[in-house]
DNA sequence: TCCTCCCATGTAATCGTTTCCATGAAGGGA
DNA sequence: TCCCTTCATGGAAACGATTACATGGGAGGA
């Protein structure tokens, strides 16, 4: 391949003035820069960013590791932090670590490898070793999402927490009383922070928080289907299931059809996380959105700031309860 | 941040010892092998892909370039792609093209200019000069679900001929006569094949092709919703409205509804490209299903064997007719 | 006319690896 | 005992860019 050594050849100049015209540095003459430009093109020369990353120390690379890309809410997520990361200057690597530590941990290691310039995680579950290691040595990284407990990092995420409260109070003055709640994994912070909500909700609306009608999945579709159905085999079975994210829901509701149940009449359906076809069900299904798309591009922010050594304060945005047929009449008092 | 030459002195050996332990070349005692893999957990050593690359001029890195990591099937191959390539050995960088052919171009510059061992395309419309250059240059280079015209260059793609053919004559069998085609962007070599096998499979069941019957999209839920409404508002409405993606199919369901339409009794409703929530709208939809997994599988495959300059034929696979209740009664003869 | 200053340009070191080649010690066969 | 072979190890040259520093020519002032 062309280096930069060709071009300079065929320009009739030295290597270093094809450099300072690639980045055009203003200490060139007009002349010179037009013999540059013009070998370039002739020899369709790329400038190698390999090599110009190992000379400068810097990639313009970010690198990104989320859950799943196929969850639409981590696709909608990578793609605003794609966007973002583009408008800067940088490309990003995203790493799917498939809610797997093991998997996680690859990228981690694979991208302080290449040597991105800051890294992106949506941490799954544990702390390890290595994301101890990164943090410790201090290489600009901020959490996504979800955070890890007992780590100086800063993160940037949604607090559900007030939108879940409205939620309780929504479903409890359509008078509804017996709501379960399938939870997310307890080493997840969105998982515990939306259990924790959800008790409190409860407690607030004055309703009766019962041991049955609180189930853990792992924010697979799967999971929510055999916890929905271990709910609606209960003697009292719920009157409504909360599910703590989108994929159980999905879960939760095939479970219900699959039993030729109708939603609300016989059971009402809600969920952490609004996606675009939820409003495509039939019925369409009420939801707590997040701002997916915000988060990921103050994520963007927030770790370029960090890149450039500006201090940065975590970021915290709020959801919003979006009300739906799937919990019986809205809009009516 | 420490190299492999703070290891050497850490471990009493020369860069090269060390060298030869990290890529475990057999003519290294096991002693001084030892005593390197000390120094490296010591020193907490990271090895510089960047280096590395530039010396072994191949970073282990494919380029993808899709549509839209927000359309679900775009999702679904670039999920596949990255699994088949991590278990290569190889780090995928994902672009978005947006369906834009500047922004297409952005990322095959970007990727060229990283040096990337491979780039996987999913041609956005037009044969752009950059990715001229780029098959002269003879990189490797492989076309993912859509192909260009008039290029050398090896492809993995669906037919959907068949199932198509296969859609038509279903519908032919439920007594639909009037089927609509929202077909796709003419640029687009999907977009060709589905419309010649729409009206070659309409012909062949002796269904007359009307000119109102057929307009073309952008591949996007607005313009699938736009057409639906056109179709709608027609003195003769079709029975069928027969989608060339997912998101079209979207857009006309939407469209339906608004309209208190019933599907499939007022008017029924098809898709080409299945997703996963199609199984979960009321009705659910009648889709052609592409192996979206097998097909990102395929084209790293078919990529890695260019980058080792074996032969690559081209790879075709099958779509295959998935009938559900959005066409009416299905199983029954 | 000559000195000085400026500024465009060139030379060469450098980034962290890999890898070719040299080196020297050890071992074995004669 | 000596020489040849084998093999682990080290020295140093790449890879392709950036950049500090050197250089030289031209212009302008005295």
């Amino acid at each position: 391949m062309v280096g930069i050594k060709e071009v300079a050849a065929h320009a009739g100049v030295s290597v270093a003035t094809v450099s300072r015209v690639l980045n055009d540095s203003p200490k060139v003459t007009e002349e010179t820069r037009a013999k540059v430009h013009a070998a370039v093109k002739a020899l369709r020369y790329r400038p190698n960013a390999v090599a110009r990353s190992l000379r400068t120390e810097a990639t313009h690379t970010l690198g990104l590791i989320i859950g799943d890309i196929l969850n639409p809410f981590f696709a909608v997520l990578a793609r605003a932090v794609e966007d973002e990361a583009r408008a800067a200057g940088y490309t990003v690597v995203i790493g799917n670590a498939d809610e797997r530590p093991e998997q996680q941990d690859h990228y981690v290691r694979t991208l302080l490898e290449q040597r991105v310039d800051g890294l992106l995680i949506c941490p799954t579950a544990e702390v390890t070793p290595l994301v101890e290691d990164c943090v410790a040595a201090g290489g600009p990284l901020v959490f996504l999402d979800r955070t890890l407990p007992g780590l100086e990092v800063p993160s940037v995420r949604v607090d559900g927490t007030s939108a879940i409260h409205e939620l309780i109070r929504h479903l409890h003055d359509l008078g509804y009383r017996r709501i379960a709640f399938i939870s997310g994994p307890e080493l997840l912070s969105t998982g515990r922070e939306r259990t924790q909500a959800y008790m409190d909700a409860m407690r607030a609306s004055g309703l009766e928080i019962r041991e049955e009608y609180m189930e853990a999945g792992d924010f697979q579709a799967a999971s929510g289907q055999a916890i929905a159905a271990r709910f609606l085999e209960l003697p009292e079975p719920p009157q409504v299931i909360f599910a703590g994210d989108n994929l159980m829901a999905l879960g939760a509701l095939d479970e219900i059809r699959a039993r030729g149940m109708r939603i609300p009449e016989d059971v009402a359906l809600a969920s952490f996380d609004d996606v675009a076809w939820f409003v495509h069900v039939d019925p369409p299904i009420t939801a707590i959105a997040q701002p997916a798309e915000e988060l990921g591009r103050r994520a963007v922010r927030a770790l370029l700031e960090r890149i450039e050594h500006r201090p940065v304060e975590p970021v915290v945005l709020p959801a919003r309860l979006v009300t739906r047929r799937s919990c019986g009449e809205t809009g009516k008092p």
